[in-house]
DNA sequence: CCACACTATGTCTGAAGTGACATAGTCGAT
DNA sequence: ATCGACTATGTCACTTCAGACATAGTGTGG
């Protein structure tokens, strides 16, 4: 009954133990790009998590109200992680806000709709960049089984995706005119 | 305070006056590939569009213990429409199951991994060559202005999408080894 | 010494979305 | 004739998610 939010909690805690304000962290960057969550949710997941026997913790005496509780991952919290990984996963509808808007692009004038795909190219080329630099960071491909293939492999695909994005960007400038 | 799915619902009805029953075929296709939305969803979306005076319909005795209701715009809501195309989309997070699945790859077997990556790329085919017949049977891009340019538009994103995930999946089957 | 940023936990409200349930006429195939 | 698929509208319960609110210790810089 593990929600996929549940399994993006424990595939931070499989890298190493954490606070629930440490994963909140992991889910703004890097795993931010392709899961994220609000810290709010993620305190109320780990405390499923905890009830469903998948995730412990220590307390320690920290900031705030309450004590600080660094969390860890159960046996069977890393075998029902483990049996997750390779399950095909569902198809979740894709909603993407600027393709709708191009769906309905041809009652806008030629002239707004390019400056916002220029806008959006920009944005597109600047990430671009970034995940260049973080590529070059790593030598090459790390070997399977070791963490860092997980980091590298998201990139490799955040990588695609810019590309594509941009690619799509630069044709839809292209067919409205160069608008000089 | 329009949602996005309320001008998702008025894209449609932009081409042409329909019932909530069509604007939910609609959903799942051609829009499905980039909005999506159950016949349930939209029955209420119309309701608050209808309040709003976006839209408005005409009763027609039909099946079911309700008359059927052909929704049309009003000038208002093609005006709102109009205005919201231009405007710069706000990103929504993104959430891509498979994707979270790679970041954890590490812990699963390797074979399995392979096994999953092989579906996805067998899917991603399927559909890239559905969108290659659908590409040709259009010759070449409908010019802006006509709405068929929003269906060509959104199709070449998707083509750009399928090639770019498919490659993505090769790469990853490439470095999982041969598994002979 | 004080302000501010950061660490750290949690609750609550409301919006958005999913899927089941409910009803009923029409039309084609067996 | 009857069965099932399709047209057509709607409600209800549940889950997920986003964002605001609430509290409080620690460490840094001016």
């Amino acid at each position: 009954m593990t929600s996929t939010l549940g399994f993006a909690v424990l595939a931070v805690l499989a890298r190493g133990d954490r606070t629930g304000y440490d994963i909140a962290a992991a889910m703004r960057r890097p795993i931010g790009f392709f899961w994220t969550a609000g810290h709010s949710q993620i305190h109320a997941e780990l405390q499923k998590l905890l009830a469903a026997g998948l995730v412990g913790y220590e307390a320690e005496h920290g900031p705030g109200p309450q004590d600080k509780k660094v969390y860890h991952l159960t046996d069977e919290g890393s075998a029902e992680l483990r049996a997750w990984v390779t399950r095909p996963p569902k198809e979740r509808p894709e909603r993407d806000e600027l393709v709708l808007k191009t769906y309905a692009a041809w009652l806008a004038e030629a002239g707004l709709v390019r400056r916002m795909f220029a806008d959006q190219l920009a944005a597109h080329e600047a990430r671009l960049a970034e995940y260049e630099r973080e590529e070059a960071a790593f030598g090459g491909p790390p070997s399977f089984g070791d963490p860092r293939f997980g980091n590298y492999a998201t990139l490799r695909c955040g990588l695609g995706y810019e590309r594509h994005r941009a690619e799509w960007c630069r044709w839809m400038i292209d067919q409205l005119g160069d608008g000089s």
